[in-house]
DNA sequence: TTAAGGTAGATGCAAACGCATGAAGATCGC
DNA sequence: GCGATCTTCATGCGTTTGCATCTACCTTAA
């Protein structure tokens, strides 16, 4: 791989560190939160995107918080009436993690003002070109992100 | 604005938090920090990045912390020999942050390998011209995120 | 069948965080 | 020039986080 190529690659990652630091401030800022906080939204939002129930273990991949940390905030979520906590009946090790009614309101309520915000930071500073090849780019990122440290090694060696 | 505009804004948002959430456990998860936490690191190179002293709300524009945890942060990273904090002689309110000799080494170190890991990912996920457009679109994001909402207003009143 | 090793989630505990607030200096208006 | 307001950073305090570890369950193989 050349220098320059490296290079690249570390300004462009830098480039989304800043801008997903400085858009989650702004984010952050906005008076639409009630009483949950962004970490909590963003359980209920991936809780919502699936429509059957989540293991704790998959909920984890999505969110950036240690699992521990992520096993009280559920736990937290679950005292408020948000989330339904149930034995997995496929893994007695496991449990199944769902909505309730509440929560799924309390996550359009506040989903619905948020996606506003988004869109208007989003849409103010690109192009709808742009827009698409962020999303391409994300993904593509994602995906490698997630591969294995042996899926890494296999490809590394085609190279 | 059309509807499906925002809808792709907010795609493309929520591709660029998926990539962040992914890599930056995939980083966090390699070998290479040594006793210094992500944060931390985050804070060295921030500094290393400017040649001059930065003040505290400066660094705090960078970095995705409350200003009491950053302000603490920096405490520890003083106690560690790794940052010098110095009064500003032009403002009695401010302090003048700075590397010491030990924290550019500790940076530079860590640095090294940390940029080694991001090149590995991102040049294995996207091509050269992905990398481009990606450090475009992270540069008008974050300026997207840096205008005050005096400027947002401005902005708005033309469309 | 059962022993060995692996995986999912919970818990003890110290460290770190956010919110509210305080102290001290800067800045603005009259 | 002086009080009112704003800005910058620090501190008290309750909450949340991460690390290490534990328990319970699943999986594999002899």
């Amino acid at each position: 791989m050349t220098r320059s190529r490296s290079r690249r690659a570390n300004e462009a990652w830098e480039s989304l560190l800043t801008a997903h630091a400085s858009l989650m401030k702004r984010f952050a800022a906005e008076p639409i939160w009630g009483e949950l906080s962004m970490r909590e939204y963003d359980v209920l939002y991936t809780l919502s995107k699936h429509d059957g129930p989540l293991r704790l273990f998959e909920l984890g991949r999505g969110v950036l918080l240690s699992q521990p940390a992520l096993s009280r905030l559920v736990e937290r979520l679950a005292e408020r009436g948000l989330i339904e906590r149930t034995p997995d009946p496929e893994d007695g090790r496991g449990v199944r993690l769902a909505l309730t009614e509440a929560g799924r309101e309390r996550q359009r309520r506040v989903g619905g003002r948020h996606a506003v915000d988004v869109a208007r930071a989003v849409t103010a500073a690109l192009t709808d070109e742009e827009m698409a090849q962020l999303e391409a780019i994300g993904r593509k990122l994602a995906a490698q992100g997630a591969a294995t440290p042996a899926q890494r090694n296999r490809q590394e060696a085609v190279l």
